[in-house]
DNA sequence: ATTTGATTTAATCAAATGATTAAAAATTAA
DNA sequence: TTAATTTTTAATCATTTGATTAAATCAAAT
């Protein structure tokens, strides 16, 4: 009772305090290498607390890989079912939508790649992303476009591939390329402008 | 003296069976989530023995992880220098060779990039990668043909991204596009073919 | 002010884990 | 064979780590 009637705003709370102190260290480091230790510095408090608020680390981190994968998705479902946009403009928000939010998240999708691998049990429930897909109306665009050629899984490994890999790789692609943070960014806001006519090419290389 | 003197195969060594158990434990759990015992029970082996061998769980580590470089690396360097093949034949045996290899070796590029996010210190000690693509043939031909038009690293991503991320991404791409390990590989060698006509689409948009 | 319940802490536990040791077994050299 | 060396094992250590407990502190209600 007592919590929700103090006054002070979500972000201040203790327990919003822990959960963005473990976003923070699980996404750096991923599960097993991190130590609620870690995640207890970070947000300032005692180990124990941790475990009075969520009763584990592994709680904890389901929390947290929950609110991870709403974060890629959200956003998106505008942008997927728009019917007044066209399969190109819908590729175009796409790009700038993903490069924008990776920007600032570079490695949420390598936290999120990594964890499901280690676990893939932890992605069959919150699949509701499939159904979220499949039925939009970007991928009929997509199947229509693409239709009797190719697997319209194929664009979607082109569009992730070009929008997404690049912040996977982006330790290695920084060193071989000679990039400062701001100068690999950069790149990134030309490629907003570039996949969507790059796909555009591809799909008319079909 | 003695070991080098038993008969036996380098594979059958008692070393190389504990050096090919890390691989295989290192590779799907990454270090943090590795146990030696795991290491131990895999190549059914006395946990001290790992020790007695390796001295140690890192340097274990760090001669597995230097193989998985070299063998993500090994057989492009010909590839990159053939100064009697075309960009876009270059690109077509780099696709072929890569998506070949990840078809065995699906999770050594996430184990790579993951290790190398963790421990990005590692990576510097084995960069002598970066100076054999720079100096490549297949980088000078990327240069000419993009010159002053877009970064030559755009390139390095589009090629990577539309050929190593499925494979970063295939047990999520699996899910949505409901594949079987058979249907994805066969998705992958249709992409052979495809890559490179896709790219060279990308170069003339431009 | 006192009571009640929520929050936080210090101290500690138990299990897991990387590593070592001392001895046994196997192999090689003499 | 015997001695010396290498390889392997069982037992054990010390540390780390997730979790708990019991007590202290704080806030709100009466």
């Amino acid at each position: 009772m007592a919590k929700t009637e103090k006054l002070e705003t979500a972000d201040s709370s203790t327990e919003e305090k822990i959960k963005e102190a473990a976003a923070k260290v699980f996404t750096q480091k991923g599960f097993a290498a991190t130590r609620t230790r870690d995640i207890a510095e970070e947000a300032g408090i005692n180990l124990a607390l941790l475990n009075y608020y969520f009763r584990s680390k592994e709680k904890l981190f389901d929390l947290v890989m929950m609110e991870s994968l709403q974060k890629f998705l959200l956003g998106v479902r505008d942008i997927l079912n728009d019917v007044n946009s066209s399969l190109t403009e819908k590729i175009s928000q796409l790009a700038s939508h993903y490069i924008d939010l990776l920007k600032v998240n570079t490695d949420l999708p390598l936290f999120i790649l990594s964890e499901i691998r280690a676990n893939p049990a932890r992605l069959e429930a919150n699949m509701g992303a499939k159904e979220i897909l499949l039925q939009s109306n970007f991928y009929k665009q997509l199947e229509a476009t693409t239709k009797k050629k190719v697997d319209p899984v194929h664009f979607l490994m082109n569009i992730f591939g070009l929008t997404v890999f690049p912040f996977v790789a982006s330790p290695l692609l920084r060193i071989i390329g000679e990039k400062s943070k701001a100068e690999f960014d950069a790149l990134m806001d030309e490629r907003k402008k570039m996949i969507p006519i790059w796909i555009d090419a591809m799909l008319k290389s079909i």
